[in-house]
DNA sequence: CTGAAAGCGCTAACAT
DNA sequence: ATGTTAGCGCTTTCAG
């Protein structure tokens, strides 16, 4: 009768419900989902909600979850390829409805939720080997816009500062650097070419070593918040002005960026809207096992500020 | 055999390890959880993980809970007690092992959750009503060490932006604020007093009014971070220079304050380790239901940067 | 259309 | 010390 399926007498129905009301009956969820061999979890895997941009990636799956009636298990990886295996074996064991993963490693190994019938949605970075939903910026395009705002500034030595190599996003917004400057007619140095690790020492370190090698260059495109922030950190330390000496422009805002000084140019992603997406995505794929993958490329928007600003001389 | 109880031959034991890596066998977790009338997930329950205080609080809690075999379950409530309601629901309806929340409201009903016997923790703010394990920090003595720093710094005409009413937090640093005025024979002003809302919003028309009013002010303690930001907004658009016209210091520190012009002063709270202390605080009172419920007692650290410096004047 | 019964996969208690 | 069984609380199926 709970289930709202009998036709039963509704003066009936009223006492039972009020019974049901006096006596707090709680319906166990945990024997539903034993019975139903589903759960209304979804399991979020993330290098780090430290990180401003999966903070927002993870409110927008939320937000996106409770309209579909899931909850969120939050699950930080820490770029750590054997904590994501647990985190997948606790996804696997506790049958949750489905996992939306931005993976620590382009090859990361999700055969199992896939063998298992599980919902994945990649959000952000994508798999190299598995086929299944993702959505994700145009990172690419959104490098090459960045580096194209730096050019049309009149930079010329344009550092970048990307991710590992093992990484999808890594290598797409190296790409669209390098597209940039090849349609400016500039070569390609090598030397200008740093691969850090996404966080803020990373981008502290490379930025260090371009100046210590003595590599000659007028600006920076930093391939992740983080990164940005680690790199103007080291400019700010050791008394290079920005954009004077050297330009800067990152990818992904930070929040507040309007409050440094200078404000930081950056390319924003949509980074609310990439959660609210993969829960969609997520949602859809649960009720719907069979329907081919999909993948949903977002744009991402140029924010200049005062760190690009034009060069005069 | 596979709970490690049984005493059996190794040989026997190889091959069925084998057999069970082989077929893939997984344990059911939530048949696990059926049967043991227990489950291995905490749910947190926080106003919103955009702000980066909860983030880290939660991020300690998501580390500690790992140590002891729990997972994290992410809810935001939005400050909104209805939908923090909702979650209680769903904490008690999946037999969440514990929950950790910041009420939305000193007067937040957890008297379900208390009844059911799951174990509670309350971290940032307090309950007025119920006694449970409860994380902090000594907020009335962060208040006085701000309102003081801008004492010592010269400033006379100290305004306070505060949190709503009907949370401990907001109570507890308006009378640090107090205390402090009343320590250096000042006036008491009602007129200096403003109660936000604890958001960007709230920081930013609390300081438009207090301009708009003509109150005489010459600087402003702001009770936490997204207030503190709110309110510099207001001053920068309207052109007000910070410190020299108006100090300003914050509750709670803002990732990459240092990078902000002017550098945001702060009361800096150890948000992680209190995150931590919940987590540990937890899974203690899980296995020990019957032990008395602990208060434990963080101090902030005070970090004097540009927007309250010494005047001159 | 409604009520009864089987059983999801595990573990705790019990019998051997 | 080991093997067996009952049953966690629900939903689904099947019989009435």
């Amino acid at each position: 009768m709970l289930n709202g399926r009998s036709t039963v007498n509704p003066e009936l129905a009223a006492r039972v419900h009020a019974a049901v009301r006096e006596l707090g009956y709680r319906p166990n969820g945990v024997a539903r989902n034993l019975r139903r061999r589903q759960t209304t979890l979804w399991a979020v895997l993330i290098s780090d909600v430290g990180n401003p941009f999966f903070t927002s990636l993870v409110r927008g799956v939320e937000d996106g979850g409770r309209q579909f009636g899931y909850s969120v298990v939050l699950c930080n990886t820490d770029e750590n390829r054997a904590r994501e295996a647990e985190y997948i074996a606790v996804a696997l064991a506790d049958n949750m409805a489905g996992v939306i993963i931005s993976p620590a490693d382009d090859n990361t190994d999700i055969s199992a939720l896939v063998a298992a019938g599980t919902a994945v949605v990649t959000i952000d970075r994508e798999l190299a080997e598995t086929e299944v939903d993702a959505v994700m910026v145009d990172n690419e395009k959104g490098a090459e816009m960045a580096t194209g705002h730096l050019l049309e500034s009149g930079y010329r030595r344009i550092a970048c500062i990307t991710g590992p190599r093992r990484m999808s996003t890594a290598m797409q917004r190296l790409r669209g650097y390098q597209r940039a400057l090849r349609s400016a007619g500039l070569p390609q140095d090598r030397a200008l070419i740093r691969h850090a690790d996404f966080r803020e020492e990373g981008g502290y370190s490379a930025m260090a070593s371009l100046l210590d090698e003595g590599v000659e260059i007028d600006a920076i495109f930093a391939a992740n918040n983080l990164m940005t922030v680690g790199a103007v950190e080291c400019l700010t330390e050791r008394g290079v002005p920005i954009p004077d000496r050297v330009g800067v422009i990152g990818f992904d805002d930070i929040p507040w960026a309007r409050l440094f000084r200078p404000g930081l140019s950056t390319v924003r992603q949509p980074t609310y809207e990439l959660g609210r997406a993969a829960a969609q995505l997520l949602a859809d794929r649960i009720d719907n096992p069979a329907r081919p993958t999909a993948r949903l490329v977002l744009q991402t928007e140029l924010h200049p500020r005062e760190s690009s600003r034009t060069r005069t001389s």
